[in-house]
DNA sequence: AATGAATGAGTATTCATTCAT
DNA sequence: TATGAATGAATACTCATTCAT
């Protein structure tokens, strides 16, 4: 019931390493079997430890998971915003700015495309992970709102929070597309138009330097 | 696969009920319980009938599933499409034209929302699924792809197969979002802006009558 | 969650056959290696099934103990309590009571010598089971008091619940003493002492004929 | 058996002290959690040491199990046969000795419940635990018998021995009862049987002074 | 003396699917 | 046609114990 065994929060070199070992080689399995198909055991077999240890460094399969999920978050926003931010500031047009925001969005998605797939899918499945991407994307809107805001008054859009949020979508749906599903279309037409969407959509005059 | 106890397609009357019964049992159940959460042995028991009757309507727990699906598609292009064309062609302007097809885009998705989250999330992770969605989504683009080129000399965008990809993208990222997640910002905000992109993307002159 | 599969309660000569078969198979290990020593799958194994038919006739491990439980139960009072209630109407003196009572108390004890060491050392382990054998304990304690009421005004005690109380202890420990732990004295030897005990401490008159 | 690294029998203040933390420790999670619900880790950390130094002191969870036993043995019989001896040379009737007894018996009783509860569940479990309770109880049994023995001649039982058994089946039974079960009956009642039961049985004439 | 990281065997339970009746 | 009993593989997680440092 009310076990101890806190889970190690590693100091020494030796065990840091080892915690790595472990977090990589579930990347790495979880990209090619996902999360179902992966079980602990092939975890640790694959960092070259033992389930015992597996566990001693994670509290759960989920655990590990959510961990993987930690490091890839929080850097994204900073450089996202911050670039665009800064374009805006240093007189950029609506489509530099734009094309700027769709190359950053990608540079985004540094996971292995069967590790995004699978976190993908676990949002509509797995309530932790919903309520965890939920989050994540409240906070992303209303930063992006906020980008928004800052550009007036040259947007022709009123409604901030909407046009993020499809924005947001848009750009979204587009980018996993491109990384988890064969598409017919080349990525960079499909970038092209991403970024003149964004222009036309949000800004009055889209070629206008800021 | 090759086995000789092929399934049965029925002819009779009682039959075509029993198969009805079962598939809309499984709809109740995945609704609430998921894919995984669900088992054949439930299934049957909703329909009122037993597992072996179950296994001799649907090859596979996924059998049942791919035949849910099938029925609501291919009505759906029709509806959606049709629509979209006739206003055209009897002079609605472009922003009228977004306004449909967001109306049309909603109303497309009758299933219940556990169903629509069960069947997004299996696209990330079953690969019978991922190919079945992608080759809907391949014909639902060539048609969208159809359309736009039918509007022109009125549009703005010129890869007009990029942009059928890009608007597809956006509206079912919005549509998805407002069915299976919590949004903080009304649906009718979201719609409205929704609408308010695709004039202001696709359209010379979004107020344009046709 | 709410997942269906109930026990199959056998009506058909070939299921009740097998559920029987399982509990002499689960009786047969419960003796020899205890609760915790016994697995579910060995149970299966020792009857000639698979797993899967072992939990489709019983919810839990524990479930097909508390069946094997319950079959022991309820026989007992009735026969017991029948016995000495005739007695007594019949003319019997206290002591001859009380060694149809040694007799009877004994002869209720019919599981093997290991399966009542385990359920013993439930009682102290497991929470259902405490609750199921403080039940079984009230309800006996219960109609002993009646018993002894009954034969007011022979008895010398006046607080026949306490002494209710002290009689069914001393035989317990008595009875479960001798079947489950190795004794030095004779068995036939403990039982007279405790018939002893009891027309001594219970009646004013042991010897006289009721 | 044969290992090399032989446990510590601590001379140092340091080192008993420890000893001592330990035990504490461990008692005090046996009593809330039971033997298999607590692990050596939690022990050790209780204890505020390591697993590894818990195993330098004690060869294994059950060994520091059976020292904590041995430190309640030895003292119960010495307190309890001393004061019922010199009760009885000093003139108390049967039935001031039988509650005396009763005092002492339930004073015997100083773990805490849920220890106590532990200890009598492993009797039934633990082929170390029921040898080392079988050898008690034999010594108990010896002094019991030979308390009885030097009351006679005043005792109206004859098998000294047998009745010996009885009461130490009833007097056990009773203490752990009230210590581990709920009752319904207040526990003075029980007592005030008990003693009674002993005086009617084992006396010939329990108000007699002797 | 002390530490605590590492080990890995062990177990209850579910469920898709089959097939004898 | 229909039944539902039977199968058995597959999986997450714990914990007593050791031993290199």
């Amino acid at each position: 019931m009310s076990k101890d065994t806190p889970i190690r929060t590693p100091q020494q070199a030796r065990s840091i390493k080892k915690r790595r070992d472990l977090m990589d080689a579930a990347v790495r399995l979880f990209d090619r079997h996902g999360f179902d198909g992966t079980n602990a055991k092939a975890i640790a077999a694959e960092a070259g430890v033992s389930v015992g240890t597996f566990y001693s460094y994670f509290k759960d399969k989920k655990g590990i998971l959510m961990d993987i999920l930690a490091e890839h978050t929080g850097e994204i926003d900073h450089s996202v915003f911050g670039k665009l931010k800064q374009a805006a500031r240093t007189g950029a047009s609506g489509r530099e700015v734009m094309r700027l925001a769709v190359k950053a969005g990608h540079a985004t998605h540094t996971q292995p495309p069967g590790v995004l797939r699978m976190l993908l899918g676990m949002r509509y499945t797995d309530e932790d992970m919903r309520r965890f991407q939920e989050a994540e994307d409240r906070a992303f809107l209303r930063r992006l709102t906020a980008l928004l805001d800052s550009l007036q008054p040259r947007l022709r859009v009123t409604d901030t929070e909407a046009a993020a949020f499809v924005m947001a979508a848009a750009f979204e749906e587009v980018m996993h597309s491109t990384i988890v599903f064969d598409q017919d279309i080349e990525r960079e037409r499909l970038f092209e138009a991403l970024a003149d969407m964004g222009a036309a959509y949000l800004f009055i005059d889209p070629d206008a330097k800021g």
